[in-house]
DNA sequence: CTGTTAGCGCATTCAC
DNA sequence: GTGAATGCGCTAACAG
């Protein structure tokens, strides 16, 4: 029962119940569990009980058995980017409907970092793992096959299909972009983009240049840019790029932060945008639309991308074993603003 | 040991390292957490059996006897505002060296969110809570007079005194914001505020109030809008503000997303900011000195802030009953940049 | 110093 | 249907 003792309050357990309703643990247990069949009687009695006692199973006691925890770990690259706080907060939500917790796992792309969490997250029974840190690489696969935890990885495409997936067809998205660009007159386009080892970045630059060749514009490595997501780095690529007296007269950025950086860079350089060059993001954050010049961008439906993903390790949660690995790819979408202009070329 | 048994891997336990090293359970527990005093010769068995096995200790069964999990819940409002996500960035990157994981929590502002996950994290034996969500509210009151799980308060300040708080003089701050507009001959100055039923919100009115009461400028409520702190509100506000033949020359902002929100504002109604309208951010963050103008604002020390939140309520942890609540403020600035200018007049 | 015993709170055999 | 006994993996109390 819950009483003081020695200043510590004990919480109600199963036993109390049981007490209180004249049963054994095991069967409050089963009216709770709805694990076995009951009598009608016993279970209003138990029922009545827990209410007025207002019991909640330990939720620790219960992990240490069934091995499972409703905590589901989510690893992120970092959290500073709005694409990836939308998509925590979405799956955050999700998850809370179900009854699940998340527990925010911020790899900060250290593989070492990314290795502790996960067998953190196993050590905890986590019920599962999101993963928008990176496409299935060795160390995560090599974790996976050992301790066969529901995993689902987001933002990007795994092509073994060993693991199921949600994401956008990055090759196609970027093809859009760059079509779009070369549609409207261009025919000297930059391309501002992450990190060089990220997978989906180079998807990305291969619809960029597929998109070029389709059009009979040689690809031109000097036009390339790899350095990473945030704003200052798409500042530091327009700040080097529109110096030059070859200077473009677009460039498709892997983000919108790099293309409000690239503004930025434009502007102190003098030139207007889309007037002198045109501008074209990645994501379609919210700012896009508010920025001035307001961002042509590509979006990606980052709400939808969260939810599925949410839903589909919850199905791989219940299935268990049955459960079949599938790999979603949901629609981009051309948002055209006011950052790209036609060029008479 | 660990052994496939139909087809699930069974972990090493405290036992198979008891056996390997020929002692029992509980010294090698003793070894591992140096609760007692261990023969050395003994000791060092035990560790090449860990070390062999490659043992860890489970720490739900660590948890269902310590009371304690190794867990930090930290209950936000929102995860949208940059603001938030970088607090939650540096609080997660400080627990994670201390080897705590964080459980992320996202109320959205419902107070019956809010208790269902404190109450969760208190059945999950959370080593510890830091709330922004608010400043202490009765049902968190109550709730922490019954549990006594170590707490600290961000982003809010306790004036009860009855919890840790770290925050900043968000009534000076105001004042800092107002005072350096009127001393650039502003004396119409509008407030856009967040939810009017914040207390910080209340006391940055307060500030401001008491700004234009030491210039003898009068308060006009007219001039006061409360919404929100994104963009999207800021937008709106100032679109029914811009509008108006008596419009002010300078606006204070309760957050930098409402900044841009107004400057988008002003633009859509032919207004040149800081030209024919100041505008003023609150909290510094990133985009506010890439922003076009670049954005004049107050900073809030972000990342102190939430460091020293990490620190306080590891040090409660560690010291229990022994620890002295504390009250800190931090430091803010005024970041002067392009979006206020001199006014004459 | 070290081993034995007990128990955290619960779910699940196994008997009845 | 229901209760008693057992154990999840670990730490703590008590002997020795």
């Amino acid at each position: 029962m819950s009483q003081r003792l020695g200043g510590k309050v004990l919480d109600i357990t199963i036993y109390d119940v049981a007490v209180k309703a004249n049963v054994s643990a095991a069967t409050v247990s089963r009216v709770l569990n709805r694990s076995k069949p009951v009598s009608k009687a016993v279970r209003e009695r138990v029922m009545k009980a827990v209410e007025e006692l207002n019991f909640k199973p330990n939720s620790v006691a219960r992990s240490l058995i069934m091995k499972e925890s409703r905590l589901i770990g989510v690893l992120i690259p970092g959290i500073a980017n709005v694409f990836i706080s939308s998509f925590i907060d979405t799956l955050e939500e999700e998850f809370f409907k179900y009854n699940y917790t998340t527990l925010l796992c911020n790899t900060r792309r250290d593989d070492d970092i990314e290795m502790d969490y996960l067998r953190l997250l196993k050590d905890k029974y986590v019920d599962g793992v999101v993963l928008m840190t990176s496409n299935p690489k060795p160390h995560q696969i090599g974790f996976f096959e050992k301790v066969e935890i529901p995993a689902v990885f987001a933002g990007h495409t795994d092509s073994t299909k060993q693991f199921s997936s949600v994401n956008i067809d990055n090759y196609q998205a970027m093809y859009d972009a760059t079509r779009y660009l070369l549609q409207n007159g261009h025919r000297k386009i930059a391309f501002f983009g992450g990190p060089a080892n990220y997978l989906q970045i180079m998807e990305r630059l291969s619809g960029y240049k597929q998109a070029l060749a389709d059009y009979g514009v040689e690809y031109d490595e000097s036009l390339f840019y790899a350095h990473d997501y945030d704003i200052e780095h798409g500042y530091e690529c327009g700040m080097k790029l529109f110096l030059r007296k070859d200077r473009p007269t677009a460039v498709c950025c892997v983000s919108d932060m790099v293309a409000i950086g690239a503004i930025r860079a434009a502007k102190d350089n003098g030139l207007r945008v889309p007037e002198d060059i045109s501008i074209m993001g990645f994501d379609d954050i919210s700012i896009a639309k508010t920025y001035s010049p307001e961002i042509t961008t590509i979006r990606q439906p980052i709400r939808e991308m969260s939810v599925q993903a949410a839903h589909m390790l919850l199905s791989q949660i219940q299935q268990k074993e049955n459960y079949m690995r599938e790999t979603r790819i949901l629609p981009h979408e051309i948002i055209v603003r006011k950052s790209c202009m036609t060029v008479s070329g």
